[in-house]
RNA sequence: GUCCCCAUCGUCUAGAGGCCCAGGACACCGCCCUCUCACGGCGGGAACAGGGGUUCGACUCCCCUUGGGGACGCCA
């Protein structure tokens, strides 16, 4: 049997990195596996959720090139989520509660004081059906919970290993709210169970969770999917990623000028046993794709890194790959000219102006740029060019080494460094170069 | 507070009792290459949180401590 994936963010927010990486890990399951990916909303919460949100997922997806085989909304199946409520019912699993919002967090708080667990006390359990009946018909719409069965949960975790709960330290969950609607607990298992899902892999949030669905599964089917619960990203200092979530939000890195590769290379070895180093494509991540290979610990994200690895991957990007994206006036020779040169593609323009535009030169010495100038080859100036030039200038003043290169580069391209100007020197051009000489900006 | 998880170089990790005075990758430092930066090559510094056990022998097993994280919602 092929597996099924799922990737389920709810649209409250924008993608950030830690949900991209869960996305990318079921993503890279379902094809290195040669199973199919899932994509569903879930916007059971109507309050918090906006179509917005929901189409900035996808085309965060599609940027990132992580395509999915179906697609669900939560909000269009809230029909199936009260048949599976009313089995519950009709099966006895589902009991009405009656407390306020008030009351349970004052339950909570006084279980708190008493070094208890903060669980549901099952107080609803002792009404009598006559006294329900005369609180619904007084116009109390009422909670129902999941009746939990006692005794010990456990399920073979990908990366885990295996996982026990004890059911007495869970509190039966809420799945039909007090306004009808479907709480995640419910509409997330029965989407797994209807949309056929065998694999749910997530963060290690969801563990608990994922307690309780078992049993919800159990009650609602006869089928429990695999489980895998990786660990949660760190942001560099350790602490939670949501703190920075700004910095680490894919819009703001796109709009900074990541590439895909890099966010994609970062996000799918972080935390495993292979190198984290940037990789040519996606079949080579499906290729290398292991969940066995994540361990447990909770690794940290430092930006830095994936700067360092979009440098890596600009470094050796052909002009093909880039050629859409670069400045007007670019072409082949000045890409393979800068590329080395820089860590996000912006910053390709800069260059453009030292190659094509004009800018104020560094003048350390005119006498030494002076005869400079008179020994520049005539036109055309090619890759060549820059030998037979320093050559006759080194003879003309004995000068060697850096004494003899640096007055140059300074003056042709006002920098100190930058990429190599035998490269440089026939994108400037002859005119550009004798004004740059004589300490004219151009 | 209760339950669950984690703890090896700066970072990501390898390590399933002797193969480890702990290996790799990235980062860092040095040298080489070189007009600069980067790339590349060579080399270097750098870690088993602490304390008890178990054992002939613990990075590896057990317990405790400490430190971190997750969960405990009419959010997902």
């Amino acid at each position: 049997m092929k597996p099924v994936l799922r990737f389920a963010p709810s649209p409250t927010g924008r993608l950030h990195l830690g949900n991209l990486r869960t996305a990318l890990i079921n993503w890279l399951f379902a094809r290195s596996h040669g199973g199919s990916l899932l994509l569903r909303i879930d916007d059971t919460d109507l309050e918090r959720s906006t179509a917005a949100n929901a189409v900035a997922i996808e085309t965060d997806l599609t940027w990132l090139g992580l395509d999915w085989d179906r697609f669900a909304r939560q909000s269009d199946r809230f029909d199936r989520y009260a048949a599976a409520a009313e089995r519950l019912k009709a099966g006895g699993r589902l009991y009405p509660c009656f407390e306020t919002p008030e009351e349970l967090d004052l339950k909570r708080k006084l279980a708190l004081a008493r070094h208890l667990p903060p669980i549901y006390d099952r107080a609803a359990l002792r009404l009598t059906p006559d006294e329900i009946a005369r609180r619904i018909a007084a116009g109390a719409q009422p909670v129902w919970r999941f009746k939990l069965e006692p005794g010990r949960v456990q399920w073979d975790d990908l990366v885990r290993g295996s996982v026990e709960f004890e059911a007495r330290n869970m509190s039966d969950p809420v799945l039909v709210r007090g306004d009808g609607g479907p709480l995640y607990t419910l509409s997330s298992v029965v989407d797994d169970i209807e949309l056929e899902v065998t694999h749910i892999i997530r963060g290690e949030d969801h563990v608990t969770n994922t307690a309780v669905q078992i049993q919800l599964f159990q009650a609602l089917g006869d089928r429990v999917p695999t489980f895998g619960h990786f660990s949660l990203i760190a942001d560099a200092e350790g602490g939670k990623l949501s703190k920075r979530a700004g910095s680490l939000s894919l819009e703001e890195l796109r709009g900074e000028g990541i590439e895909p590769m890099a966010v994609l290379s970062l996000l799918a070895k972080l935390g495993t046993s292979d190198p984290i180093e940037i990789r040519p494509d996606k079949p080579a991540l499906v290729a290398e794709f292991d969940i066995s290979k994540f361990s447990r610990n909770r690794p940290k994200l430092d930006t830095d890194e994936l700067w360092h690895l979009n440098a890596r991957l600009l470094h050796t990007l052909p002009f093909a790959a880039v050629v859409g994206r670069l400045p007007p006036g670019a072409d082949e020779a000045f890409w393979l000219a800068v590329r080395g040169n820089i860590t996000r593609i912006g910053e390709a323009e800069s260059w453009l102006t030292i190659c094509r535009g004009s800018i104020e030169p560094m003048i350390d010495e005119t006498g030494f740029l002076e005869a400079a100038a008179a020994l520049l080859p005539p036109e055309p100036l090619d890759e060549t060019s820059w030998a037979t030039w320093t050559g006759a200038l080194k003879a003309a003043t004995g000068r060697k080494g850096k004494e003899l290169f640096q007055p140059l580069r300074r003056a042709l391209t006002g920098l100190d460094h930058g990429p190599e100007l035998a490269r440089l020197l026939p994108l400037i051009g002859r005119e550009r170069v004798l004004a740059r000489l004589s300490g004219r900006a151009a």
